[in-house]
DNA sequence: GGCCGGTTCAAACGATCGTTTGAGCATACG
DNA sequence: CGTATGCTCAAACGATCGTTTGAACCGGCC
């Protein structure tokens, strides 16, 4: 008894990545725990024992990147929120940045694939999962939002932020995918990508 | 024998309808073949007597809709491109009205939604059959915009147009979910959308 | 040593999957 | 009439699914 905070360690984590990889290629039902504890190198009872479910995994998937993703994102919000000097890349940057820099993580641009897929699910058990848990993010980038750009009206803006994510989260599930020329840097081709996503999400939130 | 061109009638018909609507809500996996010929009131060994396999299946559904969704598409298109007063919003209405147009139809915006579940899969398979069927579209369509855009590279270009690909996609596959309010029509509706789209992709494409 | 909680393991559970089979039915044609 | 053809149907096929079981192994502690 007396588990440490974290009695894992290594099976756990293990059976975490190759789950996201195996989610992002063949997606949560393509995906069987047959396939996943073989390429983890693990029991198959392991993600029952350890999980509780396939779908209790499928959460800890998202939580292990979405817990420290979104808090990224949130502490560089606030950096920027209520003040005077603001702008709308500072916001968005906010928000794209962090996304971008999972890919220095092992399989983390792979993460964002995953999120893609479950963007695409309108299954409800899911969607609510992470309404509950990462719901309080987008409402508090709204609000920025809302801030800085106070001539739209609330239907309009929520049609704006609603096609950007969309666009966002498709172009954030093909980065890492796309072969970088060997002559650039990942460090620039990171910051050309932003570049790229926030001037169009500026574009398309702030247009007259 | 000699069989009529379209042999079938009825039950090739419900199974392709049924299978929209379950493969839009629980996924090309998670509907199973049992689900699907209940629904639609066929015995289960019809669909792979009318198309041969499930892989089949899934091909047809996308067929049904989108050979005549793209051919109504490139006909718009046809009427404005190369011509000298086109506008970005003249291209981006031949894209984006057929598609809002499929609502009309019985499940015909429950498509919409099973499109953004194949972009969000990176299957291989079904991918390759989509850009071997439907490549010449969005060819067709790029060259447009390289047209009207000559001052963006074609790397920004490409950049572009994946982005608003994205933003559309996803926001189509909401279509027909939102409620509408009561006062107002189906076709104001609809045209309000259409505005929201063009006017968010105009901006996109064309920000300096 | 002996016990014990945490973990791993092979094996099996029942359920459900896509697909196949072969008989039965209907309609059309010689 | 008899035969052939397109289609439907209940039943079964083997495979694979998520999950459960109970024994085996492991470290640390009395």
């Amino acid at each position: 008894m007396i588990p440490l905070v974290n009695s894992s360690g290594s099976t756990k984590e293990r059976i975490l990545g190759a789950a996201e990889v195996l989610f992002a290629q063949r997606g949560f039902d393509g995906a069987s725990l047959r396939q996943l504890t073989a390429a983890a190198g693990v029991n198959l009872a392991a993600v029952n024992y350890h999980f509780g479910s396939k779908e209790k995994l499928v959460e800890q998937v998202f939580r292990r990147r979405l817990d420290a993703l979104n808090e990224r994102r949130l502490t560089a919000l606030a950096k920027v929120a209520g003040a005077d000097g603001t702008t709308l890349e500072d916001v968005l940057a906010a928000y794209i940045r962090p996304a971008l820099e999972l890919s220095h993580d092992d399989n983390g641009s792979l993460f964002m694939r995953v999120l893609a897929r479950a963007f695409a699910e309108h299954d409800d058990s899911l969607r609510q999962f992470l309404s509950e848990n990462y719901g309080h993010v987008m409402r508090q980038f709204t609000a920025e939002f809302a801030r800085l750009l106070p001539q739209l009206s609330k239907q309009e803006l929520y049609w704006r932020i609603d096609l950007v994510t969309g666009a966002l989260t498709h172009a954030m599930s093909g980065f890492g995918m796309i072969q970088r020329k060997s002559d650039v840097s990942e460090h620039a081709h990171r910051e050309q990508t932003a570049q790229h996503l926030i001037r169009f999400a500026v574009a398309g939130l702030s247009h007259p």
